[in-house]
DNA sequence: TAAATTTGTCTATTGTTATAGACAACTAAA
DNA sequence: TTTAGTTGTCTATAACAATAGACAAATTTA
């Protein structure tokens, strides 16, 4: 069954390990779907692991919702569905979300005014050293945070992109406001990597949680650049879903 | 700087969470590139932890070659750039990685014909319970392993498609053989886990390291599902660029 | 050259993680 | 009711992670 063998020098704790592919196990395996896992002492033969160590990890499991345990019966799985992101050409995120979870909101964290860097300047194709808006807002569905994003937009163009964000909440509201009636997604580039201690905190995730960085350049109908954003997504609370129609 | 401390009773070593934190911030942080790190003593200051400490998240990041710790002179970042993996209509893995890397090459792992899961049939459109053939390839890039991916195909209309994989070495020459001259991504799904066992096997990663899974359907021009396909990239190798044209 | 700064290596101690065993508490089935 | 199987809790010990301090070795700067 097991190819190979937990590591045990690796800066893991062998109980996070076990955690990790019980996680994987359950988010891949649908089979499993409200069913008991296996005894304590079964998964603790099968990992070659003592039995507290089991329990450590389907502790942590426990407080992240995935599993219950219950005294004399087991420990069963309690399905946690990831919320599916659309990335299209049209690509917004309260549509997106909004279908799926009962609440969505966008809380405004900080807005400011930056001089474009190169790496901001060439992805909205102005000239380096300008001003642009930056806007930070953290995406919560259901109480529960989902994401962070930093977007930028050309100051000249869209001076007033933050009050209209406050007042609507809404990207998308605020950039038709500011008389950008439509765009379209020009391009997107995704990386996964292990979460920051901003993360941790922002995204309330615990230490070695991972997130989906995906880098996104917003165009109008004529094929200007008018947004550049970096959002950083709880990848076990996300899923990205790329659709080619 | 730094909003919240490093959680001691993670599961997670200290010097686990700091190779995390710099990994991070030298492949966000473009302008670090081949420039030097703070000296141990400082980065030991900044995360408030002892120098040993700092020296096990160094070396770790020494082993994954992104550091090269020099006697004397300090620490430097070796810059080692994601290969970008484009999905878009027309994705293929040789045209997309080819072009940045100096040699790739798939390796067929496993090949067999299997009866298709409610899941699988769903993604083909067939009915379930037909045989379905199974191939399961490891991809490489430069020597270093990138992705496993584990295809499906009808195997009432390609049944001579792991044949065709074997002398190719190519889904797309495979395909061609089988005659399908072209075909089109219909739609991708993105998450991303932690690795799993087979994981840190088949891809060379330490445990605790990221993986980005998809799933995705391929379609012939008629429109109708022809390779339905899960891929596991090894995430710190590997960016996925979704281009809208 | 001398001084300051940096990484490399060693020893020792303390705190956390993992193992081991025992038994209680609870549940479902014989 | 009894039995078997399960999770919950406790104690104790061994293995590993983190801290602390000292000094060597190499490089750069004054």
């Amino acid at each position: 069954m097991n190819v190979k063998a937990l590591e045990r020098r690796s800066g893991i704790a062998i109980w996070r390990q076990i955690a990790d592919e019980l996680r994987n196990e359950i988010a891949t395996n649908l089979a499993l779907k409200d069913s008991r896992l296996p005894s304590e002492l079964t998964l603790a033969k099968r990992f070659d692991v003592n039995r507290h160590t089991v329990r450590a990890a389907l502790n942590a499991l426990a407080k992240e919702g995935i599993v219950e345990s219950r005294q004399g019966q087991g420990t069963f799985v309690r399905r946690q569905k990831r919320i599916s992101y659309p990335i299209g050409k049209r690509t917004r995120f309260s549509d997106g979300i909004g279908k799926q979870a009962q609440t969505t909101r966008g809380k405004l964290l900080s807005l400011s005014t930056e001089i474009a860097t190169p790496e901001i300047a060439s992805a909205l194709q102005i000239t380096a050293g300008s001003n642009v808006i930056c806007l930070d807002v953290l995406s919560e569905a259901d109480g529960m945070p989902v994401s962070r994003s930093t977007s930028w937009f050309c100051a000249q163009r869209f001076p007033d992109i933050g009050a209209a964000y406050q007042t609507t909440g809404s990207i998308t509201k605020a950039l038709a406001h500011c008389g950008v009636d439509d765009y379209l997604r020009h391009s997107t580039e995704i990386e996964a990597h292990h979460a920051t201690m901003k993360d941790t905190e922002h995204l309330q995730l615990s230490p070695g949680a991972i997130v989906l960085v995906t880098q996104a350049i917003n165009s109008d109908t004529d094929g200007n650049p008018i947004q550049y954003s970096k959002t950083r997504f709880a990848a076990d609370r996300v899923s990205l879903m790329i659709a080619n129609n």
